[in-house]
DNA sequence: CTTCCACAGGAAGGTCTGGCGG
DNA sequence: CCGCCAGACCTTCCTGTGGAAG
């Protein structure tokens, strides 16, 4: 590139007058002001959680509601107003807001148990101790606390299993404990899985979900009506057609209401239109930044794979180029341990391929679904229904870091 | 109706890393 | 330094299973 073409690009930058007007209002963590079509649900919750202002326990809430549909921003915009409240009204109240999904920080006990007790103002090592030792000093500073603590477990299903079963329980065991020191623990649940206030102990269950609440899909209608309020918050007056809004909500509607899907969408389709140097967007921008999103996606979870992962999908995208069609564990393991011998490195049990595989399809990079063949067993049957742009770049991803000739075997 | 394939996927345990406190 | 801990990542061993073929 010519410098005097990169001059271009910076001065034209500067020159126009950008979409935005305020990008920030289409990201995901963004609260309005207002709140479209959950009046309701705000509502409600606020009730639930007022108690808290006559120092009352609560009841515990679990809420339930697909993606995008507004639970982590309702409740985030309840909890901050009942903050200022408390703080007018000289209550102690602490909000505890965890998103159990986040990698590395709160995904296993241990790590969500720093986490929550740093929002005691009490650092903890980030490994080292036992569990117990973490538990005491939890219980301890609630204790002293003497307000009310309120917990959010925002995608708890993250935490099927013993993780979640554990510290919820020990939580609200804590609660029982401490009568006596006028502290008070409130748990909201959140969860987009329906059936996963079932999968939990027993115990937990009916304590976590003293008060139900569902947060339904946005249909097209109302996903317009967001998306309407947004735009006029992030662009300038006259960038966004009216069809693109109506393209955008009628993509994510179909995907099941998910109103950050919309937002999403439109941002990337905005940000290609920039690029693009023109000043209006309009349908067709929405249409490319569908298939941008699902390819950068795609390329992301690749690269972030762990090598046997990347040898595993490089088998498969193989014996795809091969037949073209569905194919089953074996026959990826087979080419699999071929390749690893190749490449000097020692094979991976089936049985632990079988779980990449698994992982591959959970990640949505391939399409695997059991199916049972009579006479001829019961395997994966896997997939790769991707475009074959997707399958080229994860080619080249994946022999970026295998040598050449690992990639024509 | 039974058989039997080709795996799925649970359970338990091993090994390694990074880090604690004494 | 030691012994201990959580967690990531695997292996070993295992039981379970839908349905075409016989």
């Amino acid at each position: 590139m010519s410098q005097s073409s990169l001059n271009d690009i910076f001065r034209s930058y500067t020159n126009k007058v950008g979409l935005f007007k305020d990008k920030n209002a289409l990201s995901s963590d963004f609260t309005p002001d207002n709140i479209p079509h959950r009046e309701k649900q705000i509502e409600e919750l606020a009730h639930v959680i007022a108690p808290v202002l006559r120092n009352e326990k609560p009841s515990n809430i679990f809420i339930y509601g697909k993606t995008g549909t507004g639970k982590s921003l309702c409740i985030r915009k309840v909890t901050s107003s009942l903050e200022e409240a408390a703080k007018e009204s000289g209550r102690k109240v602490k909000i505890i807001y965890i998103n159990c999904k986040m990698k590395k920080i709160s995904d296993t006990e241990y790590r969500m148990l720093t986490n929550i007790i740093s929002f005691f103002g009490e650092n903890v090592p980030f490994t080292g101790l036992p569990t117990n030792t973490l538990y005491q000093k939890l219980t301890k500073h609630i204790e002293n606390y003497g307000g009310s603590v309120i917990f959010v477990f925002d995608e708890i299903d993250a935490l099927l299993g013993k993780v979640g079963n554990e510290i919820l329980y020990t939580i609200t065991r804590i609660n029982q404990d401490i009568n006596s020191s006028g502290s008070k623990i409130t748990i909201i649940g959140i969860s987009n899985k329906v059936g996963f206030i079932d999968q939990l102990d027993p115990r937990i269950r009916s304590s976590l979900s003293e008060e139900e609440m569902v947060f339904p899909p946005y249909n097209a209608q109302e996903i317009k009506d967001i998306l309407e309020a947004r735009v006029s918050m992030a662009f300038n007056e006259n960038t966004v057609e009216y069809g693109a809004i109506r393209k955008c909500a009628a993509l994510a509607a179909q995907e099941n209401g998910d109103a950050r899907k919309a937002l999403d969408l439109l941002r990337v389709a905005a940000e290609l239109c920039e690029r693009e140097g023109k000043t209006t967007v309009n349908e067709s921008y929405i249409n490319k930044a569908q298939a941008k999103i699902d390819k950068d996606r795609v390329v992301e979870v690749v690269k972030s794979q762990p090598k046997h992962s990347k040898i595993v999908l490089l088998s498969m995208i193989k014996l795809y180029g091969k037949s073209q069609k569905a194919m089953q564990t074996g026959d990826v393991y087979m080419l699999y341990e071929k390749l690893t011998n190749q490449y000097g490195l020692k094979a991976l049990t089936q049985r632990r391929v079988s779980d990449l595989i698994s992982e591959l399809d959970m990640l949505g990079v391939i399409n695997a679904s059991i199916v049972s063949k009579g006479r001829y067993g019961r395997t994966r049957k896997i997939n790769l229904q991707l475009n074959p742009d997707l399958i080229k770049i994860m080619t080249r991803t994946l022999a970026y870091e295998f040598p050449e000739s690992f990639l024509n075997v």
